[in-house]
Order: structure tokens, then C-alpha cells, then sequence
DNA sequence: CCGATTTAGTTGAGCGTTCAACTATCGGGG
DNA sequence: CCCCGATAGTTGAACGCTCAACTAAATCGG
């Protein structure tokens, strides 16, 4: 069966090309900033976060994988990297032989801390001090909409 | 001068969060199709676009840079890829000596018409599809505010 | 309890991006 | 006219990500 494509209007052109130019900036800016101020990307950043948070610092590697959004091989590596540096520790899992724990350590710990205030502020900068509460309202909604529907 | 961080509060947590899974979830979802079914990533379709719908079909470099938001470096690198798949070609400039005209060939602007059919499709599935007409007019204000925002 | 399937995680090659360094040309002030 | 700073673009190394292939252990069906 041929189907005609249902082009972009002028309007959700311009929306489009909107949406690109504010998401992919926002991520670089962060990127850049995160690298020049704590020597890692983003993508490093959000790991160590997700581990501070976690009961004793530590996850399973796969659920680590799932919260940062990253494949299991990306993972691997960065937090092989990330080992490399002395900011994560992997230990074997006790009741999952297949399984490693991702462990933060001190060292890392610290590092994060002295990144995350500069971080927070290039996130306000960038990001909530433009829009008003409203439209991070509105955010937050179009956000977890679009995220509820990718496969 | 020493400042208190103001920490994300758990509302602005959620916005943040939900805002990078969608944004990375999305252009993720983009690159993977058009890698798949075009063999390049959302970045060269791109410019492959850009050149398209510039008078005959070439630009400046640094022009495509700029429209792109990408590095003079970036773009140096993947015109260097397209002209070596046949879809891009560069000339001097004749007015600057300096200067590099990319120009989109046939055979690239047939790759990007077989190409954008699909593509498109895929915007509106995980873009505009999912949101309410409100919801797009929501974000096109609020991408271009963030985008006015960016230095 | 055994074979097949699924799950956990790693690996290496190839590609795209970044960063800094570099060449070449342009344009304006003395 | 010449010098100097800005502009245009490229290059190579280092790094991060993707993809497919792989090992090993857990789990499921009979």
C-alpha cells in the first residue's frame, strides 16, 4: 500500500526546527560546561548522580543502564572509564553471578559534589530562568508525554 | 563572593529529568531510523536538508554551520563524508579565496528524497503525534525562548 | 534434570564529535 | 602599501557511542 507523506507545515516546521535547536543546544552547552569544570560529559555526570542516590551508592549495572537511558554496552564503557578514573568501583554481585555492582567511591562522590553547583546553575541558566512557571508546567507535562510514548 | 547553590527543588527534578529522557529519547529514536533506513545520522540528513532549500542548492560553509548549530570542525569533518558517499560537493568560493561552497549533488538529493518520507514520519509519530495542538504550540514558545537564550 | 532460551555484561571495530593547532586569505588603520 | 587582527576552513588525536558478536550464568519447558 503507497500513503502520501503527511509533509510539515510551515508551522510545525518552524516548531521542529525550534525543538532541535533548544534541545541539542541546552545538551551541548551542559556538555562543554560539565567538561571544562569537572572533566567529564554529561552522559558521566548523570551516571554518578543516579548512583549517590542509590542505597549504598551502588547498582546493578542493567539497572543503571535503564535509568540513564543508555545502552548496556554504552554503560560498559563508560563505566569502565569511569573506573579508570577512581569516581566507580565494580564488584561482583553476590546473588546474581552474571551480575557486577556499580559502586560509587569516595573520590567520586567528592568530585560529583564539586560539580553539581555549577552544574545546577548551568541548568537554571540555560534552562528554568528563561521560561516562566507556567511553561515548565507545561514542560514537565509535553516532556513525560513524549518520553510515556517512545518504545 | 561565596553562594548558596539553589538546588533543583523535586518539581524542577522531575521536569529536568522528564525533559532529557524525551529530548534524548526522540533525537535517539531519529538517528537509529535514519541510520537504518537511510545509512546516515540525523546530523548529515541535516544538512543534506539545509542544502536542499538553498539557492542552487549549495551554501558556505560556515553558513551550514551555523544553520546546522554545528562547529565549523564538525561540519568540515562530515561534508568531507558526504562528499566521499557522492551526495556533497565542494567548490571554491569565487568571491573569497578563503571560501568553500557545499554543493548538494543529484545523487544526494535523491538519497534525501527517498529518505525524508520516512523521517518524517517519524517526527510525527514520536513528536507530533503524541502532543495536543495546544501541547505544539506550547513547545514551539518554549523551544524558541530557550534557543533566544542560548549564548 | 537436561537442552533451549533468556538475561547480564563485555569487547572491539568503526564512526562522529571535540578540541587545539594550523594554513591561508581578507580587511582595516597607520 | 603594509602590517595585524579577524575570518574561513582543515586536520589529527583523543574520546564517546553504536553495532554486532561474544561469554557466562540463570531460567524455563518438558
Amino acid at each position: 500500500m503507497v500513503l502520501m507523506t503527511r509533509w510539515l507545515n510551515p508551522d510545525e516546521q518552524h516548531t521542529w526546527r525550534a525543538f532541535l535547536t533548544a534541545s541539542r543546544g541546552v545538551m551541548d552547552a551542559l556538555d562543554r560546561e560539565l567538561q571544562r569544570d569537572a572533566g567529564m560529559p554529561h552522559a558521566y555526570y548523570e551516571i554518578l548522580v543516579r548512583l549517590s542516590e542509590a542505597p549504598q551508592r551502588q547498582m546493578r549495572m542493567s539497572d543503571l543502564a535503564e535509568t540513564t537511558g543508555s545502552s548496556r554496552s554504552r554503560l560498559s564503557h563508560a563505566v569502565a572509564r569511569l573506573e579508570a578514573a577512581g569516581w566507580v568501583r565494580r564488584e561482583d554481585c553476590p546473588t546474581d553471578r552474571r551480575g557486577q555492582n556499580a559502586h560509587l567511591t569516595e573520590a567520586g562522590f567528592e568530585t560529583l559534589a564539586a560539580a553539581a553547583p555549577g552544574h545546577v546553575e548551568g541548568v537554571r541558566r540555560h534552562l528554568f530562568d528563561v521560561l516562566s512557571p507556567a511553561q515548565v508546567d507545561q514542560l514537565r507535562r509535553i516532556s513525560e508525554t513524549i518520553a510515556a510514548h517512545l518504545t
